[in-house]
DNA sequence: CTGAAAGCGCTTACAG
DNA sequence: CTGAAAGCGCTTACAG
């Protein structure tokens, strides 16, 4: 709990003197500099951050919020901000606001005294909301996985991953399948259906429509019903989650995959190559969509946002096949 | 970005009078609480968290360092710690040491001024280097997941658990099973050997230890050959990510689960409800050693520290059957 | 290169 | 009940 003031009095100098001697360019002679850090280390002296942001303005702190923790894709999105941060000499306040889009707005009202940016996380709270949120604060925020022209963001392009998920579709020999969608007026529900018509229209696959299920495990396990009446001989679920569900409840309904059933689903959460069998998936950026974003922020320019679009690839794994003829 | 002076100014008052009016007990008049409230919701004042810190000597930040975010296990933990946090408008710092022993001792560090306390998760670091840390700063640190005499701590105690284990097992006619171990030397690691070890002796049950291995999806996979070729029936894993790679492994081998082999997890990760088929599991306290651990930074006694003990359960899934005759 | 002083946004005795 | 003032730990013009 040594403060700055200890440090001068054992160095013999001033506050400023140290004050100096701790910033890398600060004008002190090098042997002042010296003196002072070394009785800063043997006092243990860390500079407490919180009273330099009240002077500098800069807080140092970035705030990150999150839906949901639990699920793999957020958190994979988390590290990436995290390391990202940390290598910047960042610390990062994380909120986790349990899919509650109320608590989104109020999440970001009390984070945005006490950071520099924050990075908002596939926030569930609609447009006009968003909008009215980044002109009340201060800080900038950059959208992570939504996009909202005014406003820093970046977000995962799925065309390139479902246009070689149909390919492959097609090449193993599918000629209609089924997709399930996730929650309604999701931004990237909406994104990912119209990956969906584009990469059917030029494959010339038929896409069978099965409606919005919940984003989970058990919106996959009431999917699993309507895959079966359908003609469908692939299955391409709004995400991992979903389409573990889905692969439960058939091979619990006495299916065999994927000779029965091809399934595909979308992020690549790390269990997607944990479970039997392993998921053919399209990858969506992650940590890279959380490095990316403190990027963007530590150079965001409020009059100049930013779009940024990453990349979504499919990986094959053990999930799909041809179909039984 | 209004200033407490600004509510001043347009409330008519002094700052000290808005200070007060915002505390919910703060001596005010009645009518003046109500027109400084006023004036603030229309500026949307918020105040400036650190500088009340300065003064206070409470910062209202808490600290969380896990060693990966990824790790569903650590991800519920986090979550637990955040909405515990959240509801005593506490805010949260988390860092991702990502499985790096060192940088738990830099991340402490540096989080020590700007928190009223750490909640440090199953910390990789040796005991001495985690009693260092803990007499060089001043914030209260409470352990997760590891115990430590002289310092707070919330843990679990594997017996229960491996007792209800062990007696499932027997219950389905089990005569001998394996473990696989994680890494040697970790705190957990030890206190697991010596559940099984209790457990086995009561119930009559022999153990085959099959070694260590890293606590991933491969260690399971690399378990996978010395599993076959023991004579055990059943299997209890390190923790359910292994046990996953463990399953894996065995199904390519034409293993049918759990009649070819029982095996059980650890942790109850939520993702060992969505596997095929479905990992029975030890349960071990995750959101709730979250939130107890916040609760016991908030009334922490540097003094007389305390070590608390949660429980563990067995959730019998379908990963285990009568073995084979 | 160094120090004295002002000030960041708040809270809290101290007077009234 | 209310205000003026001091002070939390820092940084940064402003002088030297």
């Amino acid at each position: 709990m040594a403060t700055i003031l200890d440090v001068a009095n054992a160095a013999g100098v001033s506050v400023a003197t140290v004050s100096r001697a701790m910033q890398p360019d600060g004008p002190v002679r090098a042997s002042t500099r010296e003196l002072v850090l070394a009785v800063a280390d043997r006092l243990g002296y860390q500079p407490n951050r919180a009273a330099r942001g009240l002077v500098t303005g800069r807080t140092m702190n970035l705030g990150l919020v999150v839906p949901d923790l639990l699920n793999p894709f957020f958190a994979a999105i988390a590290k990436g901000t995290q390391l990202t941060a940390r290598g910047r000499d960042l610390s990062v306040f994380t909120v986790d606001t349990d899919e509650n889009p109320a608590d989104e707005i109020t999440a970001v009202r009390s984070l945005a005294k006490q950071v520099d940016g924050i990075v908002l996380c596939s926030p569930r709270i609609d447009d006009a909301s968003l909008r009215r949120l980044q002109e009340e604060i201060q800080a900038p925020i950059v959208l992570v996985h939504r996009r909202m022209t005014g406003m820093n963001s970046v977000h995962a392009s799925l065309d390139e991953g479902m246009q070689q998920a149909f390919e492959h579709l097609v090449g193993l020999g599918h000629e209609v399948i089924a997709h399930v969608g996730g929650p309604r007026a999701s931004w990237l529900g909406d994104r990912r259906a119209a990956a969906i018509r584009a990469a059917a229209g030029r494959t010339g696959i038929s896409v069978i429509d099965l409606g919005h299920v919940e984003p989970q495990f058990e919106g996959g396990i009431r999917a699993a019903e309507s895959v079966r009446s359908s003609d469908a001989t692939a299955v391409i679920a709004y995400n991992d989650i979903v389409a573990f569900g889905l692969v439960s409840r058939l091979a619990e309904r006495g299916y065999s995959l994927p000779g029965d059933l091809s399934v595909i689903g979308c992020d690549d959460v790390s269990l997607s190559a944990m479970t039997n069998p392993r998921l053919t998936t399209i990858r969506l950026p992650k940590f890279d969509a959380g490095r990316v974003a403190v990027e963007l922020l530590l150079e965001a320019d409020h009059n100049e946002p930013r779009e940024i679009s990453l990349g979504s690839e499919l990986i094959v794994r053990a999930s799909t096949a041809a179909p039984r003829s």
